[in-house]
DNA sequence: CTATAACTGAAAAATTTTTTCAATAACGAA
DNA sequence: TTCGTTATTGAAAAAATTTTTCAGTTATAG
């Protein structure tokens, strides 16, 4: 395992959780490229490293991963329920998405703090979070 | 119906379409409340106005009025699949959506020129649309 | 009013996601 | 290392969501 994705069994560790040979199969997946996959082809692609890996258990995996930004939504990417690794430490993230292949790239400045300053003070509403995904071709796909 | 919607019975006819008791009850369900409502919910609510109204049609009706940008997706809302209203003219429409009670709040103003100019140098990736959905609290549910 | 083509609802099928539960595996303590 | 506890897993089933099929209905142009 590289450098990069040390950190996640010190995360579930921390947080009570095990880290089992199902958890580390469908994280390497997401490693392994930067594209966003469906929890069906994550499912597909995780067996060749774990077996018996049940779709059951991507669907759960996904969900812990999930809440300890370890692993992040794509909607935009392929058909609305894809994920990707979180790569990036911000806390902020965003992605770019290329509408071909899949490939996300994390960016975290957006430069919204006046348009959401804006929005505060013309509706009355709380900001809370916030959410940006921008579509594209990355370079090979173009 | 109210000048804000009249519009949208031109709209289907330019296409070929036909204005169906069906699609008259879901749009006049998602224009009663600047809200977002799920697929089920809008059949419940819709079928009020259309008694014989099915969800299937409803999942078909929102598909062609998303389509013609009559109704658009919120991902951020009510468990990610939920709708609403499309009420502005602007083409690059953003949601604010409080996370209480689901009001959508459309904005188009969303300063990123910038970001999305050094997203491209930066990458290499075209960058064809993009997608902000910020979220809070409205006024009534703080 | 009629013809025609779009549209609809119901049933069924397909897909996706969640729940249940007995068996298994991770991990701290000894 | 071994053991015991407890989280985790996989399979089956259930639940929920979405799509397809098709015969009957309805909107619309003429």
């Amino acid at each position: 395992m590289s450098a990069l994705t040390a950190g996640w069994e010190g995360r579930l560790k921390e947080q009570g959780y095990r880290v089992t040979k199902p958890r580390r199969a469908v994280l390497e997946v997401l490693w392994a490229e930067p594209i966003c996959l469906t929890p069906e082809e994550i499912h597909r692609r995780a067996r060749q490293r774990h077996r018996t890996l049940g779709l059951v258990t991507v669907y759960r995996t996904l969900a812990l991963l999930e809440q300890l930004s370890l692993v992040q939504r794509v909607h935009t990417g392929a058909g609305c329920h894809s994920f990707a690794a979180v790569r990036s430490n911000e806390s902020h993230r965003h992605q770019l998405i290329c509408r071909t292949c899949g490939r996300v790239e994390e960016f975290s400045d957006c430069e919204l703090d006046n348009t959401l300053h804006g929005l505060h003070e013309r509706t009355g509403f709380s900001i809370e979070a916030h959410h940006l995904e921008v579509v594209g071709r990355c370079p090979q796909c173009q």
